[in-house]
DNA sequence: CTACTGAAACTACGCCGTAGATCTACAGCA
DNA sequence: TGCTGTAGATCTACGGCGTAGTTTCAGTAG
């Protein structure tokens, strides 16, 4: 057989998949989403727009692979004996991921609700698979499993959406209250929003990721155990009235 | 003084921000957020393509706009003596509005990434300060009302992303297997993931977003009272080894 | 009757995603 | 050597996009 390496490719060098898709991140993470376009991608490769589709079908699959890539170094060790604390694990690792690449995390969270989940790259769901085997491993029935990957995933979404958001208005002000821009609501309206301006500008994100895990954590322990089913509460209040 | 009904309208009939609002989330509920432009909202009310910019400075702006309207809807009563039962009912009329606008999530849930928080319509901004009044008359000190706050309406958010996920591949298909197109995953890396189709096909929101508060607020019960001070607990781990 | 004002409509620019046609350069073979 | 098939890269073109700037025009004030 002849090696690949002796006979050069047709045009310049080749190009892979993971440089296409490193090229559209490096744009995204420098620029938001909405300066990733083909034509932009093309640019940034030296190559012409079209070449990109050889790597992905269209643009929205463009989308689901840069969520690949930035998925891809979430690990999950699913052989840790202690769930929790890997779970915790995992849960600074998806917070560094999405502080790393912010303009990311809008893809991460809503290009699920465009792709089904059997067509999405492999690379998002790894993660998955190998939290409900950390889950099931640690005694989980698969279907319990399921509920807690749902329920802590989901969680990990909401932190990182409420740690992205944007707070500042006027940067270069010095008082909080005119750096967020709680000037401009009206005081009878908002007090208390405009009387947590100290408390917003000074976010500390990854405190908060701890304090919202010891919560989720200690109810999971308490609703949930591994034993396999559900235990009732008598805090749950009654649908309607 | 002239009444205002008296001298018709320089054009044929007004229109209110209200219409224009209306007029760009009905064609968001039905055909998606990329399926609104200028020239498509423009069509809808008849009018020319750039008049709707008299109502929006901007088209990120009428983003904003339609997620106003849509939270508009969400009523918080932060006169609750039973803040518990409140946040519950809160978190159903959240949902319910989230599936009854499927498309609006995304922009629900990333619109706060690019609009700093005080130039958001106030409509978006009402929930959060009914809220934390609601946690305040509570006995919560403030700052702990917001952190109630991020992490209830983070859980919302992420619970919604995990509802509105699309899971179906081939609708005709009967098979749980088939229909969601797991059989497509490479048995031996995703073995649980398929083995979950049957509890994937047979998603019940309502129920997943009852389970999942039942963990939050016995969790919040166990770690934060309205006396105002945070608990530390046995079972946190420690960072890094 | 004229001049002004403010809202509505129009025009135009440089982008976009991508279908389809075209070009290029090698591989295999006579 | 020259010919042809082919697969990849590139080019062209279409309809649509957000919106700045300009023009139109009905109503009001003087």
């Amino acid at each position: 057989m002849s090696e690949p390496f002796d006979t050069p490719p047709p045009h310049p060098t080749p190009i892979s998949r993971d440089q296409v898709l490193r090229a559209a991140l490096a744009i995204v993470d420098l620029e938001g989403v909405e300066a990733l376009s083909m034509r932009r991608l093309g640019r940034a490769l030296g190559r012409d727009p079209m070449a990109a589709y050889r790597y992905a079908d269209t643009k929205t699959a463009l989308l689901d692979g840069v969520v690949e890539l930035v998925l891809s170094d979430l690990t999950v060790d699913s052989t840790d004996d202690d769930w929790q604390s890997q779970l915790r694990e995992v849960a600074r690792r998806f917070r560094a991921i999405a502080v790393a690449h912010p303009h990311v995390v809008p893809l991460l969270v809503t290009r699920p609700l465009a792709t089904p989940l059997a067509l999405r790259p492999h690379g998002t769901l790894r993660p998955l698979e190998a939290t409900l085997e950390l889950l099931v491993r640690s005694g989980f029935s698969d279907v319990d499993a399921l509920h807690i990957y749902r329920l802590f995933f989901g969680f990990l979404d909401g932190h990182v959406l409420n740690e992205l958001q944007e707070l500042v208005d006027n940067p270069e002000e010095t008082d909080d209250l005119l750096r967020l821009g709680l000037h401009r609501l009206p005081i009878k309206e908002f007090p208390i929003l405009r009387g947590l301006a100290p408390a917003l500008a000074s976010y500390d994100g990854a405190a908060e990721l701890e304090r919202g895990l010891d919560i989720l954590l200690s109810g999971l322990q308490a609703q949930l155990t591994p034993s396999g089913t559900t235990q009732t509460t008598t805090c749950r209040a009654l649908p309607a009235g």
